[in-house]
DNA sequence: ATAAGCTTTCAATAATTTCTGAAAGTTCAA
DNA sequence: TTGAACTTTCAGAAATTATTGAAAGCTTAT
């Protein structure tokens, strides 16, 4: 398994950008790597392309499978796994926004619901409720959102981005015919 | 400087989070006692508040303050820095938001349009770049959104929170009425 | 000029995270 | 039942990241 070079720079700038998107380096790589690969690869042939440990390859898939990024694969007359990027581009990044947001969102979520179940007992703690409040409904909101975004087809999805710097113009429009606020 | 106990949980689990969000635990804290306090505070009462040195405290409030998430202010007679979080909670959260697309979405924007550049040398090459050029319209349809976000006043990004699941109705209504697509 | 009262820097150390590879586990064909 | 062809696990090693605290830098009052 030999990496072209404008394939191994893509593959290593996953590794690099890893950490920012919540996996670690190696599992950024080997993710690059399924995605770039028309083909489905076994857990051998990604720890030759990356020069990383079987184990640490083994590792990986299973990280990628808990965010449902990949799928396994099998080849008839051969034992081995083989390992694909799972579904298209929307797919992905809904399944990375998702998965997101059940780690960074939803803990806090749970926590702040439990504070502002509490009587505050002088007024800092009074004041320091006030922002628990303000931070609590807007994840809440960014959370609603996202189950929005989620369910929404890959079309809505493509005609939301594409809409760019007509958004808030729709928001107007609707405001103006729905006549509230 | 003694936290009350629910405040401590608040800090505390911010220090957990903080990694998830992007900085560090202790600059997690820090940010959560900035938040939670009315009044500023001096480094040394972060440092005492938290048990924390002196000296990662001024690491902490420089990387605040390169998120551009605290604020310093000056008490008349009182050489002493006083710290604060800067702005309400949308302008906290739009900074966050920014600061991370910065981080997580530009340098892969720009490395996906270099590599768009150069002509596929094989066939390998030709998928690897065709799934390129999803990935890029992609990203550049969250920045350009992200832009539009950016430029909201915290009053639409309130409707658009509020709207929660009304969204791709708000859609199909404007592709009725534009009558395009 | 000096010193008091701050803040910042940075080399050394500590804590945490990631990676390896050998051993154990699984599955299947013969 | 054995063993070949895989995969997974996990303790220890390596790499990375965070933290401390002493020293160096400012700035202002005297």
């Amino acid at each position: 398994m030999n990496l072209s070079p404008k394939i191994e720079a893509f593959v290593m700038h996953f590794g690099e950008m890893g950490s920012r998107w919540g996996f670690n380096r190696t599992v950024g790589q080997m993710y690059a790597l399924l995605v770039i690969n028309e083909k489905p690869l076994t857990a051998n042939d990604i720890a030759t392309a990356l020069s990383i440990s079987r184990g640490n390859v083994s590792m990986g898939l299973k990280e990628l499978q808990s965010w449902q990024l990949v799928q396994v694969q099998h080849q008839p007359g051969d034992r081995k796994d083989y390992y694909c990027a799972a579904g298209d581009i929307w797919t992905m990044a809904k399944r990375v926004f998702e998965e997101r947001r059940k780690r960074e969102i939803d803990p806090t979520l749970t926590l702040l619901r439990d504070q502002l179940l509490d009587t505050p007992a002088n007024d800092t703690e009074a004041f320091a409720q006030q922002r628990m409040r303000e931070i609590h409904d807007l994840l809440e909101g960014v959370t609603q959102w996202s189950t929005e975004l989620h369910n929404m087809s890959p079309e809505t999805l493509h005609k939301l981005v594409k809409l760019g710097s007509g958004f808030s113009k729709v928001l107007e429009l609707k405001d103006k015919l729905v006549n509230k606020s």
